[in-house]
DNA sequence: TCAATACCTCAAGAGTTATTGAAATATGAA
DNA sequence: TTCATATTTCAATAACTCTTGAGGTATTGA
């Protein structure tokens, strides 16, 4: 990830509603989940709803997928991935203060 | 580290003279820097550098002391892990995937 | 073909962000 | 006090973001 990549997709996690759908699409697993779903889970419109994801999409943390009438959205793990990254490698020069955050939680080993 | 204080933090770093910041801030240690110091090294004027320290550190993701007439900026890496704290498992509920990218790089390992 | 469903696009308006240059404040030294 | 240095604040402006509501497109089934 360079630095034209991750302007776009922190701009993009910078808003509440944007963070809740990246939320729910982690959540939501490989399947996916479709517009509409999405918009009832975070109390979007569909006019609201598709500028953001849209915004998500344009920043390549979510893909999306026609099928039949409904089109499947889907986080990309592999970029939110590289964007932590890139946070950590680019912008914090590997500091290890930085990177402690990032030992998993004692309760789950 | 909460939503709101995540999205000002997310919001500060989507934008590329105060990712230039942090960086050099980083890079510049505890000791930290002088503003006219940083000002240089990103090319910024004295009240554009001005608004955007003034952003980052309404972020709090970086921190301000006077010293005699000069102010030194420190980056927060504190504040900067609890972000990718954040964006690990509030964003992306911990997932593997995510995290493998904070796994140490192989030639530094 | 017509109607229904699922979703997107467009235009308008309010609010926010970034840049510029001028002016103000704080500190220290002559 | 007067001057220089270091930095912030202010006002104007351009550009961008978000929300709303109306209307458009794509797909399916009767």
């Amino acid at each position: 990830m360079n630095e034209s990549q991750a302007i776009p997709a922190f701009s993009a996690l910078a808003q509440e509603t944007r963070l809740q759908i990246i939320r729910f699409l982690v959540r939501s697993g490989p399947n996916g989940s479709p517009a509409g779903k999405v918009g009832e889970e975070v109390g979007a419109s569909s006019s609201r709803l598709s500028f953001h994801l849209n915004v998500l999409e344009q920043a390549g943390l979510v893909t999306a997928t026609r099928v039949s009438r409904t089109i499947i959205y889907r986080a990309d793990l592999q970029r939110l991935g590289a964007l932590v990254g890139f946070l950590l490698e680019d912008c914090c020069s590997g500091h290890p203060t930085v990177r402690k955050c990032c030992e998993m939680p004692p309760s789950k080993g």
